[in-house]
DNA sequence: CAGCACCCTATCGCGTCGATACATCTCTAG
DNA sequence: CTAGAGATGTATCGACGCGATAGGGTGCTG
C-alpha cells in the first residue's frame, strides 16, 4: 500500500526520503504520519526491484542551491522507471482485500483522478460492501445485547454504526456522481521527456 | 493492545484460544477480526510472562462433555493469575500513545466499566485532544486548498472532517455525562477463589 | 462410509511502527 | 568566533499484527 503512494508521488516528480514524507503526510490528509520505518525498506525494495532508481543531483547544483535553502549532501533523490509507473497502473487497477479497509482506501482516492474509471467503480462498491458489512455487524450487536452490556460499549456501537451508515450514503453519493458524470482518467503517460 | 483485550477476556472465566478469538471478535465490536497470527503468539508471550497458566481440563470432564459438544482433546485453555490480575490493572490505567488511535480506544472502552473513573476521564480527554488534532488537520488542508485539488480527495477530507467533528461532540457529551453521573468501576478485584 | 463443515492449535513471511542513532547544515546568542 | 539549538536527511532495530497456510480432530448428513 506504501509501494502504491510512493509511487504515485514519485509519479509527478523525483524525490528524496524526507521531502516524500512530507508529501505523503499532506497527501493521506492527516490520516497517518508514515513513519521513516516503513518509508525506507519500501524504497530500498522499490529500488531492488527496478521500480525507482537514484537520480542525484550533480554537485554543481549542490553549490547552486547554497543560500537558497538547504545543501545537505547526502541526499537520495529516486525516479520513477518505465516499470515503475506500469506498477503504478498496475497497482492503482489491482483492487486487493486491503483496498476496501480505512487506510488502504484512502491512498487509492487519493490517485482516483489517475485511475480508469471502470476502476474507480469496483473500488468504490467494495468499499460500501465492507463498509455495509461493518454495519450489518454492529446492527446484530446492537439487536442481540440484552441489558448487560455496558453502557460504554453500546455507545461505541452506536456510534460505529451511525458512522457505517452516513459514510454508506456518501458513498451512494459518489457512485450515482460517477455514473452521471463518467470523467475520464487523466491518463498522463506521455511525458517521458527524461528518460 | 492485544495483551489488554486478552487478559480482559480471560479476567471473566478460563478460557481456550478460539472461544477467545470469538469473544474478542464480538467485543471489538465487528471492528477488528483479530486474526490467530496474532493471538496464540500473543498467549504464548503471556505465558512465558507468568501472566496466565494453561488450565487444562481433567479427562474425565471431557468424557462428560461428550454428547452435550465438541470434545476435542488438544486445546489449550488459560487462565488469568495473580500476576496477570495486577497487569490488566496496570495496562488499563496506563494510557500510552496508542491509547487514543481508533483501534486502542476501542479496546479501552470495552473495559470502561472495570476502569477507575481518574483514568476514563484521562482516556476520553485524551482521545479528545487526538481526534481535534485530526480535525484541524483536515480543516487547514481544506483551507490551503485552492482548487486544483481532486475532487476525490476534497471529498474524502470534508467526509473526514465531518466525522471527526460528530466525534469531538460525542466525546464530549460523554464526558459531559461522566462528569454528571460519576459512576464507579466495578473494580471486582475480590473474588480470588482459586489461585 | 464418504464428505463436509466446524473446531482447535500453530507457524511463516511480510509490512508497518516507534524509538533510536548519527551526520550535516543554518541561524542565532553570547 | 564559537557553541548550541533546531531543521534536514538517511538508516536500522525490535516488536507486533496480519493474512496465508498447514494439519488434525469431531460431529452431522446423505
Amino acid at each position: 500500500m506504501l509501494e502504491l503512494a510512493v509511487l504515485g508521488v514519485l509519479h509527478d516528480a523525483p524525490m528524496h526520503g524526507y521531502e516524500l514524507r512530507k508529501r505523503l503526510t499532506g497527501l493521506l490528509g492527516a490520516f497517518r504520519a508514515c513513519s521513516f520505518g516503513s518509508l525506507y525498506p519500501t524504497l530500498r525494495r522499490l529500488q531492488r526491484s527496478g521500480f525507482i532508481v537514484e537520480h542525484n543531483e550533480p554537485v554543481q547544483d549542490l553549490r547552486e542551491r547554497r543560500g537558497t535553502g538547504w545543501a545537505c549532501r547526502h541526499r537520495r533523490v529516486y525516479r520513477l522507471t518505465a516499470d515503475g509507473k506500469e506498477r503504478f497502473a498496475t497497482l492503482l487497477a489491482d483492487a486487493g482485500p486491503q483496498t476496501w479497509d480505512d487506510h488502504g482506501f484512502g491512498v487509492h482516492l487519493a490517485f482516483f483522478s489517475r485511475t480508469p474509471a471502470e476502476v474507480r467503480m469496483r473500488i468504490l462498491e467494495g468499499r460500501r460492501r465492507r463498509v455495509e458489512e461493518r454495519r450489518e455487524g454492529l446492527r446484530a450487536a446492537l439487536a442481540r445485547t440484552g441489558d448487560q452490556i455496558d453502557r460504554y460499549t453500546l455507545e461505541l456501537h452506536r456510534m460505529g454504526l451511525e458512522t457505517s451508515e452516513r459514510e454508506v450514503r456518501w458513498l451512494n453519493e459518489l457512485i450515482a456522481h460517477e455514473r452521471a458524470h463518467p470523467e475520464p482518467s487523466h491518463d498522463d503517460t506521455e511525458r517521458a521527456d527524461h528518460d
